[in-house]
Order: C-alpha cells, then structure tokens, then sequence
DNA sequence: GCCAACGTTGGC
DNA sequence: GCCAACGTTGGC
C-alpha cells in the first residue's frame, strides 16, 4: 500500500463538491501529465490512502482525506471534443489518458501550505519541494501519520 | 497579473 | 537525439 497526495482545483472540484456526490467519490478526470498518469495506472491499488489538496485558490493546502476507489480505467474527457481535456491524439481503441476514483472519506481542517511549511518533519514532501508542479504525489508513511497528527 | 520552473512540441 | 520556443502550473 502506498500513500498519495493529489491535488484539485476547487474551482472545479473541492471537497465539499465530493462529499456531496452519490458515493462521495468522483472519478478524477483531467490529468494531462505522464508520470501522474502512471501513478494512476501502474501503482495505485484500490483502498491507497490520499490526501485531497486544494490547489490554485485563495488558501491552498491539505482538505481532506480520501482514498483510492477503483482500479485504472480511460478517462473519457480525452475522447469529448468540448471538453478542455479533449486530446485528438488519443483513441477510443488506444487510451492514453487514466484515471481513478477516489472516495472522499473525511473532510478535515484545511492546513494550509504555510503550516505545512514550517514542520520540519514535512520538509521533504513532494508537494514542498521548489518547482514541483506534479499533481499526485506519493507521500511517506512518515509524513502520513505525522499529517493525520495535526488533525 | 507576474513569473519561476518544468513539460511538450517540432524543426533540424 | 538535440534544443529553442512555447505552453502550463501554481504560489504569490
């Protein structure tokens, strides 16, 4: 079992938009990056604890908590030619974009980027680190327990 | 809106 | 396969 931090722009999706869908769980569609994809689909096992981050807004930072929910499956934005995610070279026959579902488990505090700067236990979280821009990240068993100790 | 960092594209 | 140009991410 791995851990897993993945993030969301609210503006999109939040939190609160996944604890009120059926299941509490949204398949998380949209991911345009390589190495993220193949977290999704070469790694992720169903039940993977996740951290649900809000990302671009006004307070970024840890939302909720969530986990994996399905196993890899072709994310269908790729194929709608109005969605944002359309990608013309992908096909039907050959996905090339994967994705999950993830259920929401708990809403939590937010902790903001700020604090989660200033614990030096979380000093080397993907997510902290300069430049970072991937947006699903393995997270420590480390760096787990001491996050859900500040909940 | 700015811009640093990083990823992708495409000509050669 | 190189790399310049361009596009995107995401905090501020």
């Amino acid at each position: 079992m791995r851990h897993w931090l993945m993030k969301s722009e609210p503006d999109e999706v939040s939190v609160d938009d996944v604890a009120g869908m059926p299941k509490k769980t949204v398949a998380w569609f949209g991911v345009r990056n390589y190495q993220a994809r193949n977290y999704m689909r070469d790694q992720m096992q169903v039940g993977d604890p996740v951290l649900f981050y809000h990302s671009s807004c006004p307070e970024p930072g840890i939302a909720g908590i969530a986990k994996v929910a399905s196993k890899p499956y072709p994310d269908d934005t790729q194929f709608d030619k109005k969605s944002p995610y359309y990608d013309p070279k992908a096909k039907r026959e050959e996905p090339r974009w994967m994705l999950v579902d993830v259920k929401l488990v708990r809403k939590t505090r937010l902790i903001g980027l700020p604090e989660l700067r200033n614990h030096p236990e979380l000093a080397k979280m993907t997510i902290l680190q300069r430049g970072n821009r991937l947006s699903i990240t393995p997270v420590t068993p480390e760096e787990w327990s001491f996050i859900e100790s500040l909940l």
